[in-house]
RNA sequence: GCGGGAAUAACUCAGUUGGUAGAGUGCAAGCUUCCCAAGCUUGAUGUCGCGGGUUCGAGUCCCGUUUCCCGCUCCA
């Protein structure tokens, strides 16, 4: 049922032009989405909400548009050079594929016992040992023992197996290479020098980071660190008083293990950051403050609101720098996910870039006479991702009674009027009696103040209300008979399908109140 | 990356033991039509994901590859 929805709005999504696969007609490239005329419009629009919400409509909230390449250094300091390259290995056995640093340790020598959740997988773990591996150990009801730990150093925290691959670094930063040199020229260089004779496993690989160390540079995995290295600047710039906020929206890259559901998760996806600078101590109260916009935020445009919820990070899964995170989860037609998280970044990131960089990363408060290292709260919410929890959110099939009176089945997007591509669709009831002109005008009217408006005299009045339903337009005009007596329009809501009768040249007027 | 499934028209899908590529929907043109995918006429669209192989002949069989979906894992 739930594939079957996400099928639907991905078929939706190409067929009236939302979201097309990258590269399509040459294979496609992997993860890679393009959004298309109302797609962009959709993106366009869910982002403007929430500048308007998080900078326009505050204060103490500022923007930032910064560089996707920053500074190598910038990726050293924040620990996403190490952190995005942690090395990963596989189970021979259960196939679990865990983090080498994580996994429980077990010295060379150590005693190993294979643990499975019934006897059947013992079994089968067992054959595949003697088998594929050449071992022979002994089962115990649901355990293998009689085996040994490997040189790892540590065993599957899945199983217990010893019989692991070796561990793979997985860089999750694009790297490429700025200036108009291409460093494998270097590498060349070297090799054709001698320079790399005799290297092999880690030293060669070393050597070859350092010959193309002076041109690397990484795509930003986050918006978040340019706030961070711009933050004494933006500070000054605007002599900015803590509490305040920096907000950014835009791209960003991560080589993904794994890519999922549609657009949910892909390499390159778009994000909104906000990081709130404010007073040590003050850090919870701002959290939670934050945490209750955000939600509110999210629920404003929802259809069903309860679709969102809370859900605290673990101490365990928390990342290093941070001393509690809250996500705001969708229900998704595969289960709930992540779609924003705020989390409590402590002084870490300012610390840490003062260290590395050396420049004072500090605010001097002039009430307290007080210097300080603030504290960061940051919602940092996907909006590509937000794009495919509002289309979930707009996905419904309705059965409706047809013109000969048979149910037939309705498929309405119901976004919200700001976020829908089209606000409105003009249709001429017939293409006759001078209608289609007079709608022509009205269309005319609506682009003049910069809404969207879509003129539409293709086929039959009924299936062309489908038509927009199912793009999301929440408002279709029409001009009929009536228009020619008394220069009246009929106004169709899309959610409710219902008509009222509006002056022709109020229209514009009548939708910028709906919208507003 | 590992394991499982899939790919045929814009969409949803059929396509027999290998023998000239089909339907519905949609789309386009026209007629009709005063309000919810109505009716009639006409029309266009296929590198059968891509590349090899087997064969007289491959959408169909074999191999490789790409992409998508479902699990593992990671995150916004």
């Amino acid at each position: 049922m739930s594939d079957d929805l996400m099928q639907k709005i991905v078929s939706l999504c190409k067929r009236r032009g939302f979201v097309f696969q990258s590269s399509e007609i040459y294979g496609g490239l992997k993860s890679a989405y393009d959004y298309g005329p109302l797609g962009a419009e959709l993106k366009r629009n869910l982002m403007t909400e929430w500048w308007t919400d998080m900078v326009h409509r505050r204060e103490n909230v500022v923007g930032l548009d910064a560089s996707i390449i920053m500074h190598p250094r910038v990726w050293e300091a924040s620990g996403h050079l190490a952190g995005f390259s942690d090395p990963l290995v596989d189970c021979k056995v259960c196939k679990e594929r865990f983090r080498a640093d994580n996994a429980p340790r077990a010295e060379e020598g150590a005693d190993a016992t294979l643990r499975f959740p019934d006897k059947g997988a013992a079994k089968a773990a067992l054959t595949q040992l003697t088998e594929q591996l050449g071992v022979t150990a002994e089962r115990r009801g649901k355990e293998i023992v009689g085996l040994k730990a490997g040189a790892a150093g540590y065993v599957c925290p899945n199983c217990g197996s010893p019989f692991l691959s070796d561990e793979r670094q997985f860089n999750l930063m694009f790297k490429s290479a700025i200036g108009a040199t291409d460093p494998l020229g270097e590498v060349a260089a070297a090799i054709e020098a001698g320079k790399l004779e005799g290297l092999g496993g880690r030293e060669l690989r070393t050597a070859l980071e350092e010959l193309t160390r002076p041109s690397a540079v990484y795509l930003r995995p986050e918006t978040a660190q340019a706030m961070f290295v711009q933050f004494a600047n933006v500070q000054q710039a605007l002599a900015l008083k803590v509490p305040f906020g920096i907000a950014q929206m835009g791209k960003s890259f991560r080589n993904e293990i794994t890519v999922e559901h549609f657009i949910f998760r892909s390499c390159e996806f778009e994000q909104m950051e906000m990081e709130f600078f404010c007073e040590p101590g003050t850090d919870e109260e701002w959290a939670d403050y934050w945490m209750n916009e955000r939600m509110s935020w999210w629920r404003r445009y929802a259809n069903a609101p309860d679709k969102f919820r809370f859900r605290a990070h673990e101490d365990a899964e928390l990342a290093h720098y941070a001393r509690g995170c809250s996500d705001i989860e969708f229900a998704y037609p595969w289960g709930w996910g992540e779609l924003e998280g705020i989390a409590n970044r402590t002084d870490y990131d300012l610390k840490k870039h003062a260290e590395a960089s050396g420049s004072k990363l500090e605010y001097f408060d002039p009430v307290k006479q007080t210097k300080y290292t603030p504290f960061v709260i940051e919602p940092a919410a996907g909006a590509t991702r937000g794009v495919l929890v509002y289309l979930i959110d707009a996905y419904h099939e309705e059965e409706v009674e047809g013109a000969k009176g048979k149910t037939e089945t309705r498929v309405v997007l119901k976004l919200h009027p700001r976020l829908a591509p089209y606000k409105v669709a003009v249709l001429p009831l017939v293409k006759k009696e001078g209608m289609p002109e007079k709608a022509r005008a009205v269309v005319d009217a609506f682009l003049q103040k910069g809404i969207a408006a879509r003129y539409d005299e293709q086929h039959a009045i009924g299936r062309r209300y489908r038509r927009h339903d199912e793009i999301g337009t929440p408002y279709c005009l029409t001009i009929d008979g009536q228009t020619n007596e008394d220069d009246t329009i009929t106004i169709r809501d899309r959610d409710t399908m219902e008509q009222r009768r509006i002056s022709i040249d109020g229209a514009v007027a009548e939708v910028q109140k709906l919208l507003a």
